[in-house]
DNA sequence: TTGCTCCTCACGTCACGTGAGGTGGC
DNA sequence: TTGCTCCTCACGTCACGTGAGGTGGC
């Protein structure tokens, strides 16, 4: 009874994921997230709860490592993979063969993707480094300064 | 004689910071960069030392922030800031209540970047878990897979 | 039946990219 | 003098935002 999922408008999902109901239709547009299926022109949209988790990861992908939808669409092919892998997984024991394909695929995106994750801490690690180095620098100039400041105008 | 800094050219300002000259002219329309001062309407810009600097830090502050330009041009009031300091400092010996002034505003724009900074650590660190805690699973189904497919498939 | 959310154009915006045509310094 | 980089419009693009006008489900 608790199989059949609870369809979500495209709305409910913009608010659940923390965007608009226009981006989700352009990452459709761009083949970003599939369209709902056999969907008549002009209906309604509706999701299940896997396309939000899909829409979450392909919205932190972006976000995080500044992506663009372009570069999103190479990367968002591994969870596209992923689910399918699920479905397959779950819909019967498929071939091994295959499995090892999808496997071995979703391997090399995820390294892809955390090797791009590697390289944004640098660059966080980085500017904190310098952010900082020169905060010491301020506090210590202020010392500097509060010592006279205090002598010089400690009557009020 | 090392005094007069050399001037560069828009062009290997780009260069130098990795970006383009229309990014740089952007910039300085929307009042993110100091427009190089007493230009002749239609003549060459030319840049310091220092505009490469601040060209860095903003760019910086950008890509890995994810920051509007319009959120830059408040948090780049520190970087302008900091120049003014530096220029009075060498300058002479100013009022030291427009130092301290000039110095406790720095702190807090350079308090507000850390937080920023602070606060993308954490989206790193959750993406980064993530993918890892997936690559785990995934890895984990070829070994499963694995030894079936070598004992399967090991006659070649 | 009344709202509300949804739909599809379609134009606007932000942060630039990319020529078009012309002037100026090594 | 010849290139090269620079200049200023100005239109194009990417990733959406924002109405305009209309249909459909609780």
């Amino acid at each position: 009874m608790t199989e059949d999922a609870k369809r979500l408008r495209i709305g409910e999902v913009a608010e659940l994921v923390g965007t608009t109901p226009r981006t989700i239709r352009y990452y459709e547009e761009l083949g970003l997230l599939p369209a709902s299926e056999s969907r008549e022109p002009g209906a309604h949209r509706l999701y299940e709860q896997r396309d939000v988790e899909r829409l979450r990861d392909v919205m932190r992908l972006k976000e995080t490592l500044g992506l663009s939808l372009e570069d999103l669409r190479e990367l968002a092919a591994a969870e596209v993979g992923r689910a399918e892998l699920r479905d397959e997984w779950h819909g019967g024991i498929d071939d091994p063969i295959r499995r090892r394909q999808i496997l071995e695929e979703a391997l090399v995106l995820l390294d892809r993707q955390l090797e791009l994750v590697r390289r944004r801490r640098v660059e966080i690690d980085g500017l904190a480094d310098d952010l900082a180095e020169r905060r010491r620098r301020v506090t210590g100039h202020l010392r500097e300064l509060g010592t006279e400041s205090t002598q010089a105008g400690g009557s009020r």
